[in-house]
RNA sequence: CGGGGUGUAGCGCAGCCCGGUAGCGCGCUUGCUUUGGGAGCAAGAUGUCGAGAGUUCGAAUCCCUCCACCCCGACCA
């Protein structure tokens, strides 16, 4: 390729709406462009990346076994409402009437219409099991699209449905889509992690989400180095301590703690360390009854985990609080409390001589203990995990302590089991001729969130920094003077075609540009190989060489440099 | 949807409070010079000031309505 028969659109200023790095870069690397809210336009650059992604996703599926299909965008509403998912999924299904005024909708996902392919077209166990997958433009009205296309309305997904006859062999195909994600994730150069998520309703153990690492990601996560646990913070365990609760030393005595609301500030006035503080959250249930949540002055609330445990909840406003308790919030605690349901976490249950509030604005309560003067003890189903994990909490599987670090979830399979057979009488005739339903698996891979992802994880202050794998290009050759030297126009040229017939995808700079704005420009892109030619190395028959990372350049024979260039992409 | 904010040239912004000539930087066009890290000089082009209605002799500026976009919260690849 020549930069000249391309289309390079840098800026050298990032649009004001963009707001996370990935964004700005893409934005000023010219790889999209914006054409509504959460709706992009993919440039040549950008599209190349994009199709270099979606061709490692089809090759390691179609190594895996998975067999492509591409269906339809845009979907018949009464299939949604067959599944009985049209309610549950609301707004975020862009919704439509034809001519006819047919209902339609624009495919955020197609379990319904795989279903119904599957249904119609496979009857019997020999036909079993078959995984379809497509990729394919998706459109889900988020409600809030944001970090470009990161979240974007419109996107491009693997979104692949496997179907068997058997729970044991969904099983297979689980654990083998595990294995060729993990390989996909790896090919395409990702620091990455599986990690165990929610199955909702379903239950077991049957799903996984795949994250890119990410300072910048929006989920956190835990995991234990020692081993391969890991899952999202939202569901990730927090043991119950294993020692037992001290017996009280102290007895129970208000303190001042005028305009000290927080368990940091209290704790600093008092000088008693945070965990020795205790924090009341007041909630109120959906029935309209009022309720404390209990948890260590260092710790945070889960609310993921304290929704399963005391149901829907919201948090109590200033005023119930007020009325409740006679304070204001910042001095809630759980003594003398009376009509309000208690539940502690884990860490608290096991607490001897703590800090907390008086319920009387301006005091805290030092000394206290569980069943002594005017507070209950806790026990059983108000002793539960309410909170998220922090860094060196043990491991749920015992096998050290964990981890935190953040990530974007780039990819996600499931077992569906029989939820959508079954809805849409997705069935088949066993061996003995009985009908059955068949078990179902998803596998879902954001492709265009995966680019972003890429770039949120390789950055640095001149621009992008792409996994070869994925570059728009895997070599740029800049020289020096184009249009003047026919000698470096000559060598440029040549070494162009030599890169070319090693089949390496190689762009020229033959733009003619000053030479700052052309490393400024690739070193935007990300390229992550660059080769200079220049009047100066070619007297010494020599090229220059710089990876996007290095520090300093290195020269090459010039006949040598096809094959140094090979060398590094095998790396 | 709730809360906060912004709409002025392709991009980044000033002007708005206090009404009266539409402005700066980058980019773009032309010419000359320059050519190993986003060049210099000179000359240009580009705006329904988000839309509509209103107040006024006069509105980018004041008032109202709408629209779009962004940020913070509940969803998900």
């Amino acid at each position: 390729m020549r930069a000249t028969r391309f289309f390079i659109a840098t800026l050298k200023e990032a649009p004001a709406d963009a707001e996370i790095v990935s964004h700005q870069l893409m934005m000023r690397a010219g790889l999209i462009r914006r054409l509504a809210g959460g709706i992009y336009t993919w440039m040549p650059m950008g599209l190349r990346v994009l199709r270099k992604v979606e061709a490692i996703v089809r090759e390691e599926m179609n190594r895996a076994g998975a067999i492509e299909l591409l269906m339809p965008a845009v979907q018949p509403f009464e299939l949604w409402e067959e599944s009985g998912r049209g309610p549950k999924y609301g707004p975020e299904l862009l919704r439509f009437k034809d001519r006819h005024q047919r209902d339609f909708v624009i495919g955020p996902t197609h379990e319904e219409v795989i279903t119904d392919v599957v249904r119609r077209e496979v009857k019997s166990y020999k036909q079993l099991p078959r995984h379809f997958y497509q990729i394919q433009t998706k459109f889900r009205d988020e409600i809030r699209p944001r970090f470009g296309v990161m979240r974007g309305r419109e996107f491009l997904m693997k979104d692949g449905y496997s179907f068997h006859a058997s729970y044991e062999d969904l099983e297979r195909e689980y654990r083998n889509m595990y294995e060729t994600y993990t390989r996909i994730f790896t090919r395409l150069g990702l620091k990455f992690r599986a990690v165990a998520a929610d199955t909702g309703s379903i239950g077991g153990t049957g799903s996984h989400e795949f994250h890119v690492l990410a300072d910048s990601g929006e989920d956190a996560i835990a995991y234990c180095p020692n081993s391969d646990y890991a899952a999202n913070v939202e569901l990730a365990e927090a043991l119950a301590p294993n020692t037992s609760r001290l017996a009280a030393t102290q007895t129970m005595q208000e303190v001042d703690t005028p305009g000290k609301t927080k368990c940091e500030d209290v704790s600093a006035l008092l000088d008693i360390p945070l965990q020795k503080m205790v924090k009341a959250i007041a909630v109120v249930h959906a029935q309209g009854s009022f309720a404390l949540l209990l948890l260590r002055g260092d710790h945070y609330l889960n609310e993921i985990k304290a929704q399963k445990i005391i149901g829907e909840f919201r948090f109590a406003n200033d005023e119930e609080i007020k009325s409740t308790l006679g304070c204001r919030p910042g001095y809630i605690g759980p003594v003398g409390v009376n009509g309000v349901a208690i539940y502690a976490d884990h860490t608290v249950a096991a607490m001897s001589d703590f800090v907390c509030g008086a319920n009387k604005d301006g005091f805290h309560l030092k000394g206290v203990n569980f069943g002594i003067g005017g507070l209950v003890d806790v026990t059983g189903s108000n002793v539960a995990d309410l909170r998220n994990v922090v860094e060196s909490d043990p491991s749920p599987d015992g096998k050290g302590m964990l981890s935190l670090c953040r990530g974007i979830e780039v990819g996600h399979i499931f077992q569906l089991r029989t939820k959508y057979a079954e809805a849409l009488k997705c069935q088949f005739i066993d061996e003995q001729g009985k009908e059955q339903v068949m078990e179902m698996g998803c596998y879902g891979i954001g492709v265009s969130r995966i680019v972003g992802a890429a770039i949120e994880q390789g950055n640095d202050e001149r621009g992008i920094v792409f996994p070869a794998a994925i570059s728009p290009f895997e070599v740029v050759i800049v020289p020096m003077g184009y249009a003047k030297s026919e000698v470096v126009r000559t060598a440029a040229d040549q070494l162009l075609n030599e890169l070319l017939a090693a089949e390496i995808d190689a762009i020229l700079d033959d733009r003619d540009e000053r030479p700052g704005s052309m490393f400024a420009d690739w070193e935007l892109i990300g390229v992550p190989h660059r080769i200079v030619v220049g009047e100066r190395g070619l007297k010494e028959g020599k090229l220059e060489y710089k990876g996007r990372s290095d520090a300093d350049v290195q020269m090459q024979d010039i006949g040598s440099v096809a094959g140094f260039i090979k060398q590094r992409l095998c790396d």
